[in-house]
DNA sequence: CCTAACAAGACATTTTTTATCCTTTTAGGG
DNA sequence: CCCTAAAAGGATAAAAAATGTCTTGTTAGG
């Protein structure tokens, strides 16, 4: 239960990697799908969700390739993983009201939320340079 | 991400009315499934499960039916959602030693560590007694 | 205009989830 | 001894999600 799927896996992997690398840093995807073991189109289809939000910024073209967004002290583990993997929902009924008929007096509705909470804590607690080793 | 399935969902309804009923009061399958809005078919599988583990007493014939295997107080959230999700799994990597060759010097690797604490904590502080509003 | 590199969308495969059905076993009652 | 009630166990099937791949388009440099 509660897994990380590969997806999570390698997200995190990726941007690690990059966020180890020397500021402006230009990283090819395929040298950081090597580096990190992950296959070069699937991590491309992850990068390109991350682009989207800001947390790398992608240049095309040659000399093009990734590079992180913001610096790593300001990405959590949070935000990386929700970036592909969605929000972080144990269960139907903390997404919000009329997810489930039977949350009105659900005595097991408030675990779920403070399941919730505590996984939020621990991967917002965790910034990209505790990973990288800054 | 971390989505507790159906199964788990159901499991839960349908053990937290046992733990409502009266002490000794057996119920039907079909009983539960009715009170909880749960498939009986589905709910058969998963009190099956239970019962391999002793949550729950079963007896056939006439007159049978599902009891709980033990005082509400003592059986907690986390047990049942064990017996049908498995153990609580953020990443491979907490499963064991060799499950990911990184682990040896991973900085993530804690991380998920702390997250299936903290996961686990909650689960086991929450009794049957709890959620059935003994 | 040729090549490098990421972007985007369609497609395919495998695994997991979410069930349902059928047969077997156990037990009680007439 | 049979009939019915009820759970146990196993096989099967449809739907959804995970895990990739492929093709084509876009952007940029030389
Ligand atoms: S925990 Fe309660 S509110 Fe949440 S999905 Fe289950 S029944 Fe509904
Ligand atoms: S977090 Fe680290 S140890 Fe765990 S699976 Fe990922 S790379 Fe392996």
């Amino acid at each position: 239960m509660m897994e990380l799927t590969r997806k999570g896996e390698y997200a995190i992997r990726g941007i690690v990697y990059l966020a180890a690398q020397p500021v402006d840093r230009v990283c090819l995807l395929s040298e950081i799908a090597a580096a990190v073991d992950v296959p070069p189109t699937f991590l491309a289809k992850i990068f390109q969700q991350f682009s989207k939000i800001g947390l790398v910024r992608s240049y095309r073209g040659t000399g093009g390739g990734f590079l992180l967004g913001r610096v790593p002290e300001k990405i959590t583990l949070l935000e990386v993983v929700e970036a592909v993997e969605g929000p972080i929902i144990p269960n139907r009924c903390v997404v919000g009201t009329g997810e489930c008929a039977r949350d009105v007096s659900c005595t097991v509705h408030p675990v779920w939320k403070r399941v919730q909470e505590q996984v939020r804590d621990v991967l917002e607690g965790v910034t990209l340079k505790d990973l990288a080793g800054g």
